[in-house]
RNA sequence: GGUCGGAUGGCCGAGAGGCGAGGCUCAGGACUGCAAAUCCUGCUACACGGGUUCAAAUCCCGUUCCGACCUCCA
């Protein structure tokens, strides 16, 4: 299907038409977590971002293959194995479930594949072995290999920078490497650290070369699209560009990256605290209503924090899932899934979520407007839209992965206030509202809202 | 110092030369026994100073403020 998707390329800060490398198909390479703490929003937002990405290329009829990588290895992996006094492959374990279970609650998609770090030693060395032979990477027998950033023939074209700009690093090792802003592919282990063999000596991987190594591995020398966030394009993405085109392959197409979470007009981090965390957010609100809040600002867009934010933004989203939800039982059919074009031809403009949210809202109101006229054939079109609409953007109320208690639970509860609404309904008809407000708000106070319709009485759990 | 991004109404958040996105809040109205839900109406905006233009939140020049990144430490 051809396709009118339009996307911005940080290579040339310019947004222009999608056209994949190979037609229908789609390679997405993420950068996904360095499993060393809880995933906080900020690393679940980019999570979200390129999830509504993939969705809304599948929609358009490609097949994606999306890789998101683990980074298991890694000088802060290290730190905080010594830290919490267990073994590093435990800590990363421990935090990549965090991550999964982060991913899981706010309906991300599991990737196609998600390699880890420490299972491709193998294509590690053998493009390091390739940037020897060519002549770009240098072992200088201690153990460590770099990559020799002046023998590129182009360097730091993602982030525009002159190489003479760089400010030194304060420290940098001079006796080893040829360039103090030489980076190393690889670091000899010292004492105590986990290491591979390789012909250059013991040791484990750099910062970098994990990713194009995988990158390379499951979506070959050339893809469509790499994804990360905003931070990651110096120096992690411009040394991942390096090592591949030094090795001799296309890499990436496009460069996507997104914004991030800030708070107080600053970039989130663990001075934070734990606040911030997925665990600890999902207490107040439901993971449906996180991930909208999320995905709700632009892609490249900071997302400015605060819990007065997120609770508004529950409630928005509460309004139209109450839609869908009276839709549902007005027409006794879960909505279909279908796109209006005004979303489709946001969504084309560089995934545009906010334009397509206010036509959601638009869509909501005359949704309800032909509930109150009882259209039910305009309130399946319009309630289809809106769901269609939400799917893409991973918060489809009807998901199953959303669904929440046990249904045995739910019938119970169910039967019992269908017991006290009797009550109401009957003191209502005799006229003593005394009564009947009685009940209402003792059913209140335990979190169930009440709305009274032409049709009988609606209730529904409150978070 | 270099590179990049930002400043929009009470709050969140789009837009990027021309009819004031959308949401939340608030006020009023319709509906309701009262609520709730829903719909309708209304309310405040584009950091500052110049300039271009018939027309600037949007373009140009300058200023202020804020943020991010700058290599085995981030």
């Amino acid at each position: 299907m051809t396709s009118q998707l339009k996307l911005y390329n940080t290579a040339d800060r310019r947004i222009s038409e999608f056209k994949p490398l190979v037609p229908g198909k789609v390679g997405i390479y993420l950068c996904g977590a360095t499993v060393q703490a809880n995933p906080h929003i900020g690393h679940i937002r980019s999570g979200v971002n390129f999830d509504i990405l993939r969705r809304w290329m599948i929609a358009c009829g490609y097949e994606v293959t999306f890789i998101r990588n683990v980074t298991d290895i890694d000088d802060k992996i290290l730190q905080k194995a010594e830290l919490e006094g267990a073994p590093w492959w435990a800590i990363a374990m421990k935090y990549e479930r965090a991550f999964t279970e982060g991913y899981r609650i706010l309906n991300v998609m599991p990737p196609t594949y998600e390699p880890r770090a420490t299972g491709h030693i193998t294509q590690m060395i053998t493009l390091m072995e390739q940037l020897i032979a060519s002549g770009h990477a240098y072992a200088p027998g201690n153990g460590d290999v770099y990559l020799e950033v002046r023998s590129l023939k182009r360097y730091l074209t993602l982030s525009n920078q002159k190489l003479e700009d760089l400010q030194p690093a304060g420290d940098a090792d001079t006796t080893h490497k040829k360039d103090p802003r030489d980076f190393a592919l690889w670091k000899a282990a010292k004492p105590g650290e986990p290491f591979w063999p390789t012909p250059w000596g013991n040791g484990r991987p750099g910062w970098h070369l994990e990713c194009s190594a995988m990158a390379h591995a499951y979506l070959g020398e050339a893809f469509d699209i790499h994804g990360g966030g905003l931070d990651l394009i110096f120096p992690h993405h411009e040394n991942e560009i390096a090592q591949s085109e030094a090795a001799g392959y296309d890499f990436a197409n496009i460069w996507m990256h997104n914004a991030w979470v800030t708070a107080s007009g600053e970039k989130m981090s663990k001075s934070l605290g734990n606040s911030l965390q997925v665990i600890e957010l999902i207490k107040r609100v439901r993971g449906i209503e996180l991930r909208w809040y999320l995905g709700s600002a632009h892609y490249r867009s900071m997302l400015e924090f605060s819990f007065e934010a997120l609770e508004e933004s529950s409630v928005n989203f509460r309004r139209i899932e109450g839609f869908l939800q009276r839709a549902k039982e007005a027409t006794g059919a879960l909505p279909d899934f279908d796109l209006s074009d005004e979303f489709r031809m946001a969504m084309n403009d560089d995934l545009a979520v906010p334009t397509a949210l206010a036509d959601i809202s638009e869509l909501v109101k005359l949704g309800n407007t032909a509930l109150g006229n009882n259209n039910l054939l305009e309130v399946a079109r319009y309630a289809s839209q809106v769901r269609g609409a939400l799917f893409i953007l991973g918060c489809d109320p009807f998901d199953e992965i959303f669904a929440t208690g046990s249904t045995l639970n739910e019938e119970l509860v169910g039967k019992l206030v269908e017991l006290a609404l009797e009550q109401r309904t009957e003191a209502r008809a005799r006229k003593d509202f005394a009564a009947a407000d009685a009940i209402r708000d003792q059913i209140q106070a335990l979190g169930i809202a009440l709305e009274d319709t032409p049709q009988g009485v609606r209730w529904s759990v409150g978070k």
